[in-house]
DNA sequence: TTCGCTACATTTGTATACAATTATTTAAAT
DNA sequence: ATTTAAATAATTGTATACAAATGTAGCGAA
């Protein structure tokens, strides 16, 4: 693997793990030594790191782990609900039999995991969550959208966990997704548009009840 | 000035000057010679600038214009139609007495401009109406919208200028700004958004009656 | 001619060395 | 003891040198 990208796979791990608290500064050095790589492509990915919103440049004094306010998670969510909305749009006047197909199975899928919780179902639950709002985006067929989407996800990845979502939110959330490919199957974009909304906004409910700094 | 920005500034002004064209490749050397830097600094810039979209890297071959197709920028004129939208929203429910006469005050500007049409009016015109948006957001109050828009503005740059526009064309916009000022000065956040969509999609049109490539 | 191969040149990617700036420590003076 | 200032260390920013990969030109064989 190229270096740059050895160094750029190693900071944002140790960001999400934790290793790094947010606010915190990140000297070259460190990840040098546990990258095993030199400055140079240290650097390049810090870069693309500070570009995608997870580290701070500051001039001549270094790079800091982007802190995340309240407002911004807060944000993050409303942005969301209307792009993610404006994407199922686009997906309910352009899928097509074979579309529609994948998205039923994946809810589905998410669905079964949701109710049954064999070993493991969380890692699983999220992964067809991930490749349902995936596959609605390529339905959408905008490269734009999914790349704007990308970067509000991304953003605040440190949290972006389905570790602490209670049973009912889990099962609550297939639904929505479930709801979602009906609407899609029934070409009522409108239907789609807000009940993609209305997922969103609830998935900020259930990260507010774990994440919200108390006050 | 760093090197580092120095090197970003000129390639920036290149492209958008139209001296490399969307597409073509951009080598390190040509930025080394023409902003007077070594390669490390150019190497930085240029990371920042793929980050804006400007560039694109293709490993071990080089970097490259990024070139836009149409859909590309009707969906940019799409996500911020509704992410404008949505600031005007937020604004019309935050904006105090003091962010409204500012508003007015820039909205009426614009359209004297507009109107009078006084030697070097475009520039005036262009000014103003960054600055109208700018202080809209500033209004809406939200950080990730706010950088988020600049995502989308800041992508087909090559593009974004008003020199292209009809007179009526230039008119009509600067009408849309009143009309805005007054749904929020009304408080009425509905109005204000579907104004900013429509103003927005109007830019649009005016944009594909001169950029859309013949097919 | 045309295809393919080798050798060379160019360019990207990485490492190291040096300069400039900022942080820290030490020591002296009040 | 506290404060200030100089010296020192640590860190970022830039330059240069080297390695790896890619593109190209030229040559020869079919």
């Amino acid at each position: 693997m190229k270096a740059a990208e050895l160094a750029y796979d190693t900071i944002r791990a140790a960001i999400i793990e934790g290793v790094h608290a947010p606010g915190a500064r990140i000297t070259e050095q460190e990840i040098v030594a546990s990258a095993g790589v030199t400055r140079t492509p240290v650097r390049e990915a810090m870069r693309r790191l500070a570009a995608e919103g997870l580290l701070r440049f500051v001039p001549n004094k270094g790079v800091y782990v982007t802190a995340w306010s309240d407002q911004d998670s807060d944000d993050i969510f409303e942005l969301r609900a209307l792009l993610e909305g404006y994407g199922a749009r686009l997906a309910a006047k352009r899928a097509n039999e074979a579309d529609i197909s994948k998205l039923q199975e994946l809810a589905d899928n998410q669905h079964g995991e949701a109710v049954e919780r064999a070993p493991g179902y969380m890692e699983r639950i999220a992964d067809y969550n991930s490749k349902f709002h995936e596959k609605l985006q390529h339905v959408a067929d905008s490269e734009r959208l999914k790349a704007t989407l990308a970067d509000l996800r991304n953003a605040p990845l440190v949290l972006q966990t389905f570790r602490d979502y209670e049973i009912d939110d889990l099962i609550r959330s297939s639904l929505h997704h479930l709801e979602i490919v009906e609407a899609i199957r029934a070409g009522d974009s409108d239907w789609a548009s807000a009940m993609m909304h209305a997922h969103v906004m609830s998935a900020r409910t259930m990260f507010r009840k774990k994440h919200k700094r108390p006050e």
